[in-house]
DNA sequence: AAAGGGGGTTAATGAAAAGTTAAAATGCAG
DNA sequence: CTGCATTTTAACTTTTCATTAACCCCCTTT
């Protein structure tokens, strides 16, 4: 999967703050393009490709309103984020009519403002990889450690096969959501036929002997669809 | 186009502020159920289905920050929004860690939040779309999934097979419109014929006694015109 | 009101998908 | 080469599903 950062277009007059700024999100697996009025911003974002635009409303030449209304003309997708000095409503209703996805109060507190872009990126699927997947559950009274392979239930551990492993670790990243059998395939199979099916029906009952002594656990088939590990809590 | 109102979960310990955040998004066009705890808040949303939460942090029983954290290991999903009574950094540091979205700092501006709220269901309202056809839908107190084939009604979670999904997926993208019943066997049937349209008769039959426990959904019969399922709401 | 077809409903049937268990094949460490 | 763990294939069982059949009522037309 390839690992692209996500691109930042970040328009603010005030340049020292926006350089601070800039720093802070590069640090963060941003790539930042700092811009530092409504005209140059509009420039960049013409010439570019932007996941995230996050516009200062007071500015120079033009104010961060109008670029927003701007750029939502050509690009109805992009989430845009206001800088705003003061608690000036106004200011904020404007900035939403203009199709903004929120608000930023200065002075801004960088902390936040990550969390609120990785939230924003995680609706758009532009997501910054976390590279590695997570490789512990908990299930029930069960634990599942993906690497070391142990299946672990009141300290009784049994070790798992490598595709037994796989098989249960994808089912644990779908937890409660559905997986197609497909997909299920064509991920640890390889190949979609009759016999990889069968063997795959194979590791489902070892997975379900492994973890029946927890009810609320359970993998759920939907005929001629997929399976589904649900958890109950 | 039949234009369903967005469904949100508010769980507020403050009944009378909650009763008045309820009434002022129900005036906007949502529908708007209010539990008053966090466990009272995972009943409702285990047995039901909403397009946004909406989580005080600060609730005896369970707070928000919890609520959210189970919330997210059902439905991915789902948007999260937390009520902040302070500026207390943490706790939005917490929210976002358990998945939300974002967060209103009491005293909540209303106007702000429902702004807040249009924009957070623009990015999620296109999303369950496959192809182009929408794959949720909400009919009377029933919900139903097309792509998970699940049909629930207050929790109570019904599993359709593959051609029932497909003909009640059918009749929900026509809601309240006339769907003849040649077209519906070609299709779904992909032949017209005596035997196919005796087949979706049965077909028919299933359904209507899946949905027979909410009588403001019903699929009525135009003699040798078609189908329409009318919902009331 | 009678006749005839359209449609509603339930149950029976057979085929396909999935569950289960054991045996055969594979592959690797010693 | 031998022995063991792992994976695949095979054989048998159970479940799920779509179709067909059977019997009913109701609507329409005459």
């Amino acid at each position: 999967m390839q690992e692209r950062k996500p691109r930042i277009l970040l328009v603010e007059d005030d340049i020292s703050f926006g350089k601070i700024l800039k720093d802070y999100l590069s640090l963060n697996a941003f790539e930042v393009m700092h811009m530092k009025d409504g005209v140059d911003g509009w420039n960049a974002f013409r010439n570019h490709h932007f996941d995230l635009c996050v516009l200062d409303i007071m500015m120079p030449k033009r104010d961060g309103i109008e670029l927003a209304e701007q750029i939502r003309k050509e690009n109805k997708t992009v989430p845009i984020f206001f800088l705003t000095s003061k608690t000036q409503k106004t200011d904020m209703l404007n900035g939403y009519e203009a199709g903004a996805d929120d608000y930023i109060i200065k002075p801004v507190d960088a902390d936040i403002l990550m969390h609120k872009i990785k939230a924003i990126l995680k609706r758009t699927g532009e997501a910054p990889r976390e590279g590695n997947q997570p490789v512990e559950f908990q299930l029930g009274e069960y634990h599942f450690n993906f690497t070391s392979r142990m299946l672990t239930l009141n300290g009784e551990k049994q070790v798992l096969s490598p595709k037994e492993a796989e098989l249960l670790h994808l089912l644990c990243c779908n937890m409660n959501q559905l997986v197609k059998r497909e997909d299920i395939l064509r991920s640890i199979w390889k190949e979609v036929n009759y016999f990889t099916g069968r063997s795959m029906d194979v590791y489902l009952a070892k997975l379900r002997k492994y973890l029946q002594h927890d009810e609320r656990v359970s993998i759920i088939n939907l005929h001629k669809s997929g399976y589904l590990m649900e958890v109950k809590t």
